[in-house]
DNA sequence: ATCTCTACATACGGTAGCGTATGGGCAAAG
DNA sequence: CTTTGCCCATACGCTACCGTATGTAGAGAT
């Protein structure tokens, strides 16, 4: 994020005072940062100037409200989302079971769990607003449809690959709502198993080729 | 000082006139609607007595501080939220399988929305408080094992019935979280697929004679 | 009728946060 | 050196909200 700003700093560090700059997009990684940390509404203008180490009145030079803020963390959300998911499904022929495995891993909340925060931010603020919805559905048909392909590309039929990319998709987040470090002590081999109920289908037998996934053990993270 | 002495009294006095006098519970019933609708964050002391046409004078009678409010919430969903699944996952021999539908549907989030709000607001709540994340751990623990108990009774073997009993409650919490109206035009149908996928496992052959479910018609709403 | 206690209402001080107005420092251009 | 424009600081009014202190109507008890 700071990348350039950390190296003036350093470089001025002796000289002068740093004379940082402050943009659009580091308020929004910033705004980002503290959505993350405490949610949609603990996001406030003075205390995300405070943390940048200014005051509010560099706010509202770059935007024109709060609510200018907020549009532009969800424009660059699904913007980060849609980018990110074509990434991830994005396969090599023969490899499409195993990008199944990868999807579940990459999405699944103990890896990232930064991300996973944003997300359920974003997730619950879209339940209130209507524009952050707007911004949600898109980037959830859209992932919908990649995770589809996906199942397609192993053969699956497309109604089974509907059922299951939604499954997968549910999944995912679901798991990130809970807390069950009691429930089970080998959470490893419920992750696989998991895993494999979501992935594997009657209908991939002529994909059987694929080495054995072996589980989460991420093929190539 | 003298709470309880005036529940006494407010219980022997509202049968005869209801001159209707707020206790505890009426805040608390009140208090989840409201955080239903704007979340823990937006459950505010003033705006709870506006709605409750009395003032804030009245709350703080009643609670020591906001609070005290929250935890009064926190242990009324944890009772409620126990009750709810032990009742949901009792089941009368030979119908196991199909009360593991039954439980798919009522906790799914298109029926009992309202229920699905608290549920997803209390869990917001718990990713940044940790007296509410104990609670919610609580209830997830008991839920899972409820929902374990009725895979065990569907014959599923302990390891299996853990993991799709974790599948299916992980599920119907991220389904709470997404918004896939475009997606799929026959939502019916992927819902009951998508159930067949977690609910049917090819270790029931024993209970075959279980009648086919036919879906989510719910059985006995 | 008077007294008492409950269950509120009213008033107050204090903090946090939004948005505005305005002033000022600093660099580059002229 | 002066000017211009960008970027930020300071100061202000306003609202919402928390918690406390205190006033008060009304029912029960005496």
């Amino acid at each position: 994020m700071g990348k350039e700003s950390s190296i003036l700093f350093h470089m001025e560090k002796t000289a002068k005072k740093p004379r940082i700059q402050l943009d659009r997009q580091s308020w929004v990684n910033a705004a980002i940062e503290v959505m993350a940390e405490e949610g949609i509404a603990g996001l406030r203008v003075e205390v995300l100037a405070k943390r940048l180490k200014v005051t509010k009145g560099s706010f509202y030079w770059h935007f024109n409200d709060r609510r200018d803020l907020l549009l532009a963390i969800l424009q660059h959300w699904k913007e980060g989302r849609i980018c990110d998911i074509i990434k991830q499904t994005r396969v090599q022929p023969g490899k499409e079971l195993a990008q199944i495995y990868h999807v579940i891993d990459v999405y699944s909340a103990s890896r990232n769990r930064r991300g996973m925060m944003i997300e359920l931010a974003v997730r619950d603020w879209a339940r209130r607003d209507v524009e952050a919805a707007a911004i949600v559905a898109e980037v959830d048909d859209v992932r919908l449809r990649c995770a589809r392909d996906l199942f397609l590309a192993c053969g699956v039929p497309m109604e089974e690959a509907s059922s299951r990319c939604m499954l997968l998709y549910a999944y995912v987040f679901g798991v990130s709502l809970m807390i069950y470090e009691k429930f089970d002590s080998d959470i490893l081999r419920l992750k696989r198993d998991i895993a494999d109920l979501i992935a594997r289908s009657g209908a991939m037998a002529t994909l059987a080729a694929t080495p054995e996934p072996a589980g989460l053990q991420s093929p190539a993270a």
